[in-house]
DNA sequence: AAAGAAATTTAGACAAGGCTAAAATAATTT
DNA sequence: AAATTATTTTAGCCTTGTCTAAATTTCTTT
């Protein structure tokens, strides 16, 4: 058995491996909330246990079998997310910190249970694909909304879950996974980012549109 | 916060005193399978916290703040193991163990949510009470199987979940809580106890007859 | 290319919560 | 009542995962 700690630090490498392609100490040191000395530590362990490679100075990278952990954890967390807010109505802006502690706790048997009751869903509640239990997952290919051209008809792929405040906003406006949008402009000086849905028009600050995900609408 | 440690003495405790009365370290060592030196070190931190109070040498009591504590900690775990049952279909051999993880990470909002689901319930699948949230829980007046007369018609009130062995023996022969059957007759020489219920009779072992707890059927 | 700045690692400490072995106290037997 | 046994506590150690301060190494700037 894994401890918390250890399953938070894979997840964490293969988080930002995914988005920043090197996993470096610092990033690690400030994504887990921990000092750089405790993640040198850490990682050092890992390492011994075959989880993740490492060069001295240089960044970290999953082995297959972290890699599979991490996906684990993942599948653990997006499950839980998804499960929360379907089963028990819990506002998609709740659901990932809720879902921080349960991903730990959660069986093979009661995995597979909420997987069936859900229908064995492909992605949560932020449109973030669930891993699958063999450890594959599928990636949707898509554009941050901030780099979108004007007078584009978009559909939302999926939007980061780490600020609840800006869920709330994106949900008070009916801005979710699946929706379709027309971004109408892009205010100068980096000003924010207009996006029209259900006949009005909403500002997205820039800052945001980098954490919101999309793709071309077929038209 | 509390770790989870402190919490998991708290409930173990809070059982003991209800069960045995007095609640010694080699019960408590017994119970949480720790060594009796680890429980004295808990134990003198659970004091000077004001959990508890402690005599050298004599046993530990629950102060109002630890039992208000443990209650909280019983009712998440109840609530736990009937909304597993409920929602997701966890046999009720197997609700126990899953529930002593997610005791420990239920939020509030989600018990209030859970609680809600399942309107409001007053016992867990074992017919144990659920504690209500201001830390009160209704005492149901029942006796063990193994010292009931021979030829009375009992109603089923609780099942203890701590063997999974046991509850699937139970669930198999159809016995459950709010279950009634007549205790036909007591094997002698500490031989099993014989029960009728839906028309057939069933042995239980007069070990296993000291775990299920019934009251007089009213007839 | 050298100096300064930033990132990383090492060294050493600490808190939690566990353990074993030995000492102290209480309970039971003779 | 003394001796033996059982229970509880103390003393000291270990592991996990964290921290700070200091030493390295790498990167950036001049």
């Amino acid at each position: 058995m894994l401890s918390q700690s250890i399953e938070d630090y894979l997840k964490a490498i293969y988080e930002i491996e995914s988005s920043e392609g090197k996993v470096s100490t610092s990033a690690l040191s400030e994504k887990l909330g921990v000092s750089p000395a405790s993640v040198t530590s850490m990682v050092k362990k890992l390492s011994e246990r075959k989880l993740i490679t490492h060069k001295r100075y240089q960044g970290v990278k999953l082995t297959p079998a972290g890699r599979k952990i991490a996906l684990e954890i993942i599948r653990h967390h997006r499950l839980v997310e998804l499960y929360l807010k379907e089963a028990l109505g819990v506002p998609w802006d709740q659901v990932h910190q809720e879902a921080e502690k349960w991903e730990h706790v959660l069986s093979e048997d009661l995995e597979d249970r909420i997987d069936k009751f859900l229908g064995y869903p492909v992605t949560d509640p932020h449109g973030s694909p669930i891993p699958r239990r063999d450890g594959t997952m599928i990636v949707r290919q898509c554009n941050a909304l901030v780099d979108v051209e004007p007078d584009t008809l978009v559909k939302v792929v999926e939007v980061s879950d780490h600020d609840p405040e800006l869920l709330r906003y994106l949900g008070g406006i009916g801005l979710y996974p699946e929706t379709e949008m027309t971004v109408v402009s892009k205010q100068p000086f980096k000003g924010p980012i207009i996006v029209e849905l259900t006949g009005k028009e909403h500002p997205i600050g820039r800052n945001a549109a980098k954490y919101i995900m999309v793709e071309k609408a077929r038209n």
